[in-house]
DNA sequence: TTCTAAATGATAATAGTTATCAATTAGCAT
DNA sequence: ATGCTAATTGATAACTATTATCATTTAGAA
């Protein structure tokens, strides 16, 4: 398990090595994104963001989300009802838990889905390049009627 | 495997069970709903029934989905670049193949995912509800350049 | 046939995201 | 350390997808 401070550097090298200044700003958010435990939104990076960076425009954060995306570097969830979610620590396919109450998201430790992809494509003929999983109920403190 | 014909029915006789008036609009809508093979959007459906309704506006198709779905008797998705797909035909979690150059959907025959989401409850403690399943790649005609 | 609450159509409003432009600044060159 | 400049920011307008509002229409019960 690579750890925040390890995903925090590769982030801001890739940025550097696409010709990317690093400023205070996307220092900030990089660090929000990659240690966030629960895939936040734009909104949500930008309501942390702004105890340090009182002045920092919700147009920067947008702006910069993307860019971290082009490159690969983080994993963009939409959901039906509202903003999208992103993933700083794993940027690739990968499981989410989502509580339907209090919206939190947890990354459980399931195998691979490599079988069922092959079975798609035999079934479908396309080529997968990715996938996506989501399970979706009541986390334990919703349950116990915390939230 | 349902008809086509049957899930009209269903929905019709869903919205008389929940004292709704059975417009033409609703109709139309749901039939659009019913017969299309991949997942339109609201913009889609609204493009296809001008042809017999030109005067249908986009916000009664939308309340319309809405009314629907508050029903159970569509499956919303979201996806982070765009607008929200529909199923009609099967309304409750099943897998989605999506090619990421057309943007059409299937839906292939898998294994249930119960095993999964028995692991997933143990391990987070979650009481797991439903789930979501996509596969993203390139369909065999856009593939062979046809699109 | 009449009546009325539900539904529609048109459009304003909202929320999430992107585009624009003047001002600021990261970092390279000296 | 200083100067320079293209990249970046901040503020806000604009855009897109969706929902709210209200006058008018209509499905269907009586």
């Amino acid at each position: 398990m690579i750890t925040h401070k390890k995903r925090f550097e590769t982030i801001i090298q890739k940025l550097k090595d696409n010709g990317h200044k690093i400023t205070p700003q996307r220092i900030a958010i990089v660090k929000i994104l990659v240690d966030s435990e629960g895939h936040p939104s734009v909104e949500n990076i930008h309501a942390q963001i702004k105890t340090d960076f009182p002045t920092m425009s919700l147009a920067t954060v947008y702006r910069n989300i993307v860019l971290i995306k082009s490159l690969g570097e983080v994993l963009e969830l939409g959901f039906p009802d509202g903003s999208n979610r992103y993933d700083g620590n794993k940027p690739y396919p990968h499981p989410h838990v989502v509580c339907i109450k209090c919206k939190k998201i947890v990354d459980p430790d399931l195998d691979s889905l490599d079988e069922m992809k092959k079975e798609v494509e035999v079934e479908t003929e396309f080529k997968i390049l990715n996938h996506r999983l989501d399970f979706f109920g009541i986390c334990s403190d919703c349950q116990a009627g915390k939230v």
